[in-house]
RNA sequence: GGGUCAUUAACUCAGUUGGUUUAGAGUGUCACCUUGACAGGGUGGAAGUCACUGGUUCGAGUCCAGUAUGACCCA
């Protein structure tokens, strides 16, 4: 068989990917078995996949695929969310291209556009997600708009209104003026900007006085209804129960007192605008203040903007610092920083604004789960340091504003039947709508023209906080098989910049409609960042291209690429060279491949030397595979990756297929490489879950397997019990095949010449055929024990004994006193440590036994360590 | 303004209830190697006042307080 030396990835993903989906072993259904499940955070239907795309999914592919090979019924959810004001954004911008105003359309042209839209770009990220290895059960594939998704969010929606927790107010809200709807806190956005502090005078009524006001918003003053003072401020004791003109509209508003004003802001003096402001708004509440509303919902100024009327605010911000200067008005401009919200999708300055929403309460939902996590631990989040930051949130909770003013979503199934503020019903459909009706009016008569729906549609977080529920039909039928066999799930891996939007929702939905947690396990990966720590994003440009980088490196090398330096909660720093260690990863282990493929098999008996690396490795698997346990069980996934690459690229390649090979032109034992090969696919099955594609290759390539025995359904390997002293005595080992390089090296002595090793030590550090090792891979013909010290020679020291190379030609004495004595006066001042411990009375009588017998064997190994060295000095000086 | 978390080698990070050689890894770097799987390789080296200042303790990278810097969250 001819290997090529490079492997090349993309001729093998494409190839394996299709392998495994013919072959369903994604597919997962309810059996015997214990299930493992995982449902993917539903990504944007018409998005693309990025670097945290990448992320996320690669840590749930190794979570799946992992649990797969152990033997659990492994069930990963894919889908895509319907991204109500991302979607109807992008469609809106599609439609004004052509010259068409969203208004010109009926709400049901509307949707159709957003169901084309969403036909042409949907489900692309799910086809990229495949190029990645991504091992979700497609079959399952999950919209939160498919209709059973839709029935469950109304159906909710219906229920918790019934129990009187969804309520409709009259709320400050944040506007998006761009997108035309309220978004919800924790879709603001708050940025620093630069702004100006305006110092405003207005004039007093009756007096010649004037009040100075600072403000950031000078346009907002045709919305002012008063004008507060701090009770306690001496400054202005003397305008108490006068009223103010507001400049250019001349409206007189009252001036009144509250400690809320902070007296050292601007000049201690505020002007009051309540449907401005949500402070402002309670001020207005709390003093029986005129409410006046100056913004149409575009943030142009409506009929109370007077000669302004149409113009957007930013406009109106200048003309009116302009005019109120000409006026006289205008005392002072400061440059001053504030935070503005902005929408995290339209990017447009979030107006306050006052309107009719739905809200859902959250106080009582909350509760259950904060005490998931932070009480009985039923839901663990990693790493644990994200728990304050939920306790932070979950305490404060405010009620959500569910309601969105756009078309593309689930439509409030709220339907009026007159003009009160009371005259509606919430019904899941409009014959129930119209029953209700005509029940709560008291007027049989009406019919369903006299009923209007809700125009507005949910959150889509509404429908998302179901997910882990309603992909498995849990919310409609409860009792079904699929939602009691794999509810609740086991893992969630997602962003920290969605725990509160979407993973405390879905802990609140899992308690108030199973009475269950959603998932135990929460990996809270961190933010993918470019090598100068900036976020990565389209507008800066400085997110490579996904799809590039698999082709570049292979999906494997990407993955390991990715999970390298990206412990959990940590923001990865994303840097392609790591992707290229992924793909020579890859490379080297193809050429162990190549290496062992190469061998001629003969009947022979195995080598002393094979036997003992056969021993030896596998015992470095036993305890490998416990490390890489533990990691696992830690979400340590980056620790878990890197147990395995040193395993497999320092233990397995550089150690132990150099101890086996046979020599150039020589067979090998058929029995040892039929270990080999054992080894070797414990190996691959370790290595799986992070290389799924090069795995299956080489696993593939080693014999004929039937479907059956794809490594992507094999089993995961036992766990063997390491020999201790095996592991010990093979350390020791490696460092006298290290000092005899050292001295190779040294001395210019290249590998092909053999040399003789003498050594004080009687063999017994490291016992067995490990000798034959030193041999081997020392190139060394032979080694004596026992000696005392050996002439014109060179020397090393591992653990207590010392060893002896005798070369030709003049030793270095110099060189060689140097090195001694660096050595010396390292182990001199590490006893010197140990005994400074030793000799204080209060340590040997407090520190426990334990403790102080480890420092006392540190001062004997240390006492014979540099006896050695001073009698090797002392040969050395008398020459 | 309030809060949370970080600060360990040139870079990215470990360091698991305070004690296991005077701190580890990967990458990078330096020197050498035209080796028979792999130069995407091999061998060997150098590199750290554990941010700073105090404190607790027989003992602190690890615990406490403060300072500085940075990130994130909230108002």
């Amino acid at each position: 068989m001819n290997i090529l030396s490079k492997y090349d990835a993309a001729k093998v993903e494409d190839k394996w990917y299709k392998y495994w989906l013919e072959n369903g072993y994604f597919h997962s259904e309810p059996d015997e078995r214990e299930p493992y499940t995982i449902v993917i955070p539903p990504p944007n239907v018409t998005g693309v996949l990025h670097m945290g795309h990448m992320l996320n999914n690669t840590i749930q592919d190794v979570l799946i695929r992992r649990a797969r090979l152990k033997g659990y019924n492994a069930c990963w959810v894919p889908g895509t969310d319907h991204a109500s004001i991302a979607t109807e954004a992008k469609v809106v911008a599609r439609l004004k291209e052509k010259g068409i105003k969203k208004s010109d359309l009926s709400r049901e042209e509307f949707l159709e556009k957003a169901w084309e839209w969403t036909g042409e770009h949907g489900g692309i990220i799910l086809e990229q997600l495949k190029k990645l290895g991504a091992s979700c059960d497609w079959d399952r594939t999950k919209f939160t708009m498919d209709d059973d998704m839709s029935a469950s969010v109304i159906k909710v929606f219906v229920d918790l209104y019934n129990k009187g927790l969804i309520y409709r107010g009259y709320r400050m809200v944040n506007w998006d003026p761009e997108a035309r709807t309220t978004l919800s806190d924790e879709e603001v956005i708050h940025e620093e900007r630069q702004g100006l502090l305006y110092y405003l005078a207005y004039d007093i009524e009756g007096e010649d006085e004037k009040v100075i006001i600072a403000t950031t918003r000078p346009e907002t003053i045709l919305g002012d209804t008063a004008v507060c003072i701090n009770p306690h401020d001496e400054r202005y004791a003397h305008l108490k129960g006068k009223k103010a003109i507001v400049p250019i509209c001349n409206r007189v508003i009252p001036i009144i007192e509250d400690e809320y004003v902070d007296m050292e802001f601007g000049t201690g003096c505020l002007k009051v605008t309540p449907a401005h402001d949500v402070n402002d708004k309670n001020l207005g509440d709390k003093h029986g203040l005129e409410v006046v509303d100056i913004f149409n919902e575009d943030a142009s100024l409506n009929q109370h903007g007077l000669h302004y009327e149409g113009k957007d605010r930013f406009v109106v911000r200048k003309e009116i610092a302009r005019e109120l200067e000409e006026k006289g008005h205008l005392v002072k401009t400061e440059t001053h920083i504030n935070k503005v919200g902005t929408s995290e999708r339209t990017k447009a300055v979030i107006e306050p604004r006052l309107s009719d929403q739905w809200f859902l309460r959250m106080e009582e939902l909350a509760k259950p789960a904060l005490k998931a996590v932070l009480e009985d631990e039923e839901i663990k989040l990693f790493p644990k340091k994200f728990e304050n930051t939920y306790r932070h949130w979950m305490e404060n909770i405010r009620d959500w504003n569910i309601s969105r003013q756009l078309w593309w979503g689930q439509q409030v199934p709220a339907y009026y039947y007159g003009d009160g503020k009371e005259e509606f019903v919430v019904a899941e459909n409009e014959e129930e709508a119209l029953q209700l009706a005509r029940e709560k009016s008291g007027k049989a008569s009406l019919s369903s023209s006299d009923i209007t729906r809700d125009p507005d549609v949910l959150d889509t977080w509404f429908s998302s906080w179901l997910w882990p529920m309603s992909v498995f039909g849990g919310i409609l039928e409860p009792e079904n098989k699929e939602i009691k066999y794999y509810y609740p799930t086991n893992d969630l891996v997602t962003g920290p910049d969605i725990l509160f939007f979407w993973v405390a929702r879905m802990i609140m939905a899992g308690y108030e409609y199973r009475n269950e947690k959603p998932f135990t396990n929460v990996y809270l990966t961190g933010l993918v960042r470019d090598s100068q720590r900036r976020k990565m994003s389209k507008s800066l440009g400085n997110s490579p291209d996904a799809l590039k980088l698999i082709s570049d490196y292979g999906a494997d090398g990407v993955r390991v690429g990715l999970l390298l330096s990206s412990a959990a909660g940590n923001d990865l720093l994303f840097d392609e060279a790591l992707c290229q260690q992924g793909k020579g990863f890859a490379n080297k282990i193809w050429n162990a491949f190549r290496l062992v493929k190469g061998w001629e098999i003969s009947d022979i008996p195995p080598a002393k030397v094979s036997e003992v690396a056969v021993r030896w490795y596998r015992s470095k698997l036993g305890q490998t595979l416990a490390e890489i346990e533990d990691h696992f069980a830690k979400y340590r996934i980056s620790d878990a990756l890197m147990a395995t690459y040193k395993l497999i690229w320092d233990d397995f390649c550089s150690w132990f297929l150099e101890m086996v090979k046979p020599t150039y032109g020589m067979p090998i034992s058929k029995k040892t490489y039929g270990e080999i090969i054992a080894l070797f696919e414990e190996n691959l099955k370790i290595l799986h879950p992070f290389m799924p594609f090069l795995s299956e290759e080489i696993w593939q390539h080693m014999e004929n397997r039937n479907r059956d025995e794809a490594l992507v359904v094999a089993t995961w390997p036992e766990p063997v019990k390491p020999d201790g002293s095996l592991l010990e005595g093979f350390s020791l080992m490696t460092e006298v095949v290290s000092g005899i390089r050292t001295v190779r090296k040294d001395k210019n002595i290249p590998f092909k010449d053999e040399l003789e090793l003498y050594t004080t030590g009687d063999g017994s550090d490291f016992a067995g055929d490990l000798d034959e090792v030193v041999k081997k891979l020392g190139n060394i013909s032979g080694i004596h024990y026992d000696v005392e010290k050996v002439e014109g020679s060179v020397s090393f020291r591992v653990g207590a004994s010392e060893y002896f190379i005798p070369v030709t030609g003049s030793v270095d004495v110099e060189s060689e006193i140097r090195k001694l004595q660096e050595e010396l006066s390292y182990i001199e001042g590490f006893l010197k440590s140990v005994r400074g411990k030793l000799s204080n009375e209060r340590f040997v009588n407090n520190a426990p036994e334990k403790v102080v017998a480890v420092e006392k064997q540190k001062e004997a190994d240390a006492l014979a360590k540099i006896a050695t060295i001073k009698e090797s000095l002392s040969n050395l000086k008398n020459k």
